[in-house]
DNA sequence: TATTGACTTAGAGCTAACTCTAGGTGATAA
DNA sequence: TTATCACCTAGAGTTAGCTCTAAGTCAATA
């Protein structure tokens, strides 16, 4: 597959694509006699799961940090795990704050909706409205 | 209360807090005679109320534009009410990137423990572990 | 009264994660 | 065979969100 067509398929552009290959957020891409990038399937998965993992937020950092330790092989996999269950704790938290944030923001929506309908025609305009 | 005292409360660095001030994510904090920043309870929730939004992810443009349409009063909550309604739904989207992340965090530590544990001698290493 | 130390400002600098530019190559269509 | 077009690289530029620096003010203490 050419980069053209990957892009198109996870749709991230062909500079970020490129990006992530210079960095090594994903290893090197097979390439054709004339230098032109030429993924397999292996690329693509690489490309999928690092997309998943950006998607949540993950710093690149870390990924390369994964990518370089995959590389080495079988002796990594103790501190791959390890990489993961750290980043899968900063995720719960994450999902905790955003939460949090869901449900203040429900209980403001709630009360415009009421000042809305003139249930609150009272109502004083005021940070204070917060819980 | 002191800009130094503000900080150690809600754990923002006092550049931070100027910061937010200054740019208008935050309305303008009271002074003393001397031009000293003196938070009141209202300065307080509104920084306790940005920091959990920004913990969430929410963008620094958006909430400056929260902040405007407070300041013009009540006939903004309409307005109000759509952009919290928006960024509502951002934050659902980010929650399910976050789920997704975390299952497929979760497939791998598995498959990595049962690697430690010798329960998958057989297994190949690979990107191809991936569901 | 002199100095200390917490505050002030404007504006420069930094980091992460792209995104764009300029100049070059190589296969294919006219 | 010439031109087009998709690709390539190195490296500069951009954006968001802070963070730091330098120079100054003011109140309280030695």
């Amino acid at each position: 597959m050419t980069i053209a067509e990957v892009s198109k398929k996870y749709n991230l552009t062909q500079d970020t694509i490129r990006y992530y290959e210079k960095i090594g957020l994903i290893p090197e891409v097979p390439r054709t006699k004339s230098g032109i990038r030429d993924f397999d399937e292996t690329s693509c998965r690489w490309l999928e799961f690092i997309k998943c993992m950006r998607a949540a937020g993950m710093q690149i950092e870390v990924l390369i940090e994964y990518v370089k330790l995959f590389k080495e092989g079988k002796e990594t996999v103790s501190a791959r795990k390890n990489l993961l269950v750290e980043q899968r704790k900063k995720l719960l938290q994450k999902q905790e704050e955003i939460k949090t944030t869901i449900e203040r923001l429900d209980y403001k929506i709630n009360l415009y909706t009421e000042i809305e309908e003139g249930k609150r025609k009272d109502f004083l305009e005021d940070i204070n409205e917060q819980p």
